[in-house]
DNA sequence: GCGACAG
DNA sequence: ATCTTGTCGC
């Protein structure tokens, strides 16, 4: 099995690594009908966040990828990994998985142990062909994934979002529902969450709610998010000394 | 044709 | 995404 727990056919490299954007474009196309909207994923004990990191203005294109496996209902994080690889291509909205994905799994690789359910900074099937980045990564690999986007992307809430903490929308676009628009804090901008895999629309919210602390961001994104920052600042330190271990 | 546009 | 410390306001 070259997937965890699939029967589906693996994975065409060209799927991950495209030539160019028309067949980016189809590849997650494919990779969307892939996607399961339902609650497909074994009882939750670990949860997992995963969000890069990358420099400015960065010539070479780095991306630093970090993984974080967290216990439930403790939140605490108890496992973490990283990894750091040249991005094949540019951001470009709406291909940010071709960008981000491949660093992504070198670190979910190195990962143990592995979480029941990941959260991902970005669009699940929020997304013009249904298949945003956590959709993409959640497919991918076959795991239970959950969109948490910090800003729009295709779609708007059905109406105003309350100021309360707790308020939500709908997430409408074209006339269909693709998510749901989260206030998770006070005077804070609203989280865009969506199904990534393995998860259906009512669960995804349930489980952000769930791992809310008192920060904009659920808990496995924002421990997430430190990581990667460590792994870009380690990144950088060990480029510019070589070896420098004792 | 024009504007929008995750990270 | 990232540049950047303190600071003003709820």
């Amino acid at each position: 099995m070259d997937q965890a727990g699939t029967d589906l056919p693996a994975i065409p490299p060209d799927w991950l690594a495209p030539p160019d954007l028309a067949a980016a474009k189809a590849a997650q196309i494919e990779l969307a009908a892939r996607v399961v909207p339902r609650d497909a994923h074994p009882p939750v004990r670990l949860l997992g966040g995963v969000d890069i990191s990358t420099t400015r203005f960065d010539p070479e294109g780095w991306v630093h990828a970090a993984v974080v496996v967290l216990d439930w209902p403790g939140l605490q994080v108890v496992a973490r990994a990283g990894a750091s690889l040249r991005a094949s291509i540019p951001y470009i909205p709406g291909y940010l998985g071709f960008r981000e994905v491949p660093a992504l799994l070198a670190a979910w690789a190195r990962l143990e142990p592995k979480p029941d359910l990941v959260m991902v900074d970005g669009h699940g099937v929020a997304h013009p062909r249904g298949l945003g980045i956590a959709a993409h990564l959640g497919v991918v690999l076959d795991i239970p994934s959950i969109g948490v986007a910090k800003s729009p992307l295709v779609g708007r809430p059905e109406a105003p979002l309350g100021e309360e903490p707790g308020a939500v929308q709908p997430l409408l676009w074209k006339g269909r529902r693709l998510g749901t628009v989260l206030r998770s804090r006070r005077r804070a901008n609203p989280l865009w969450i969506s199904v990534g895999h393995r998860i259906s629309p009512e669960g995804a919210v349930e489980w952000v709610r769930r791992c809310l602390t008192g920060y904009r961001l659920p808990e496995p994104t924002r421990q997430a998010h430190l990581a990667a920052n460590a792994v870009r600042r380690a990144a950088l330190a060990g480029a510019a000394e070589p070896e420098a271990s004792s």
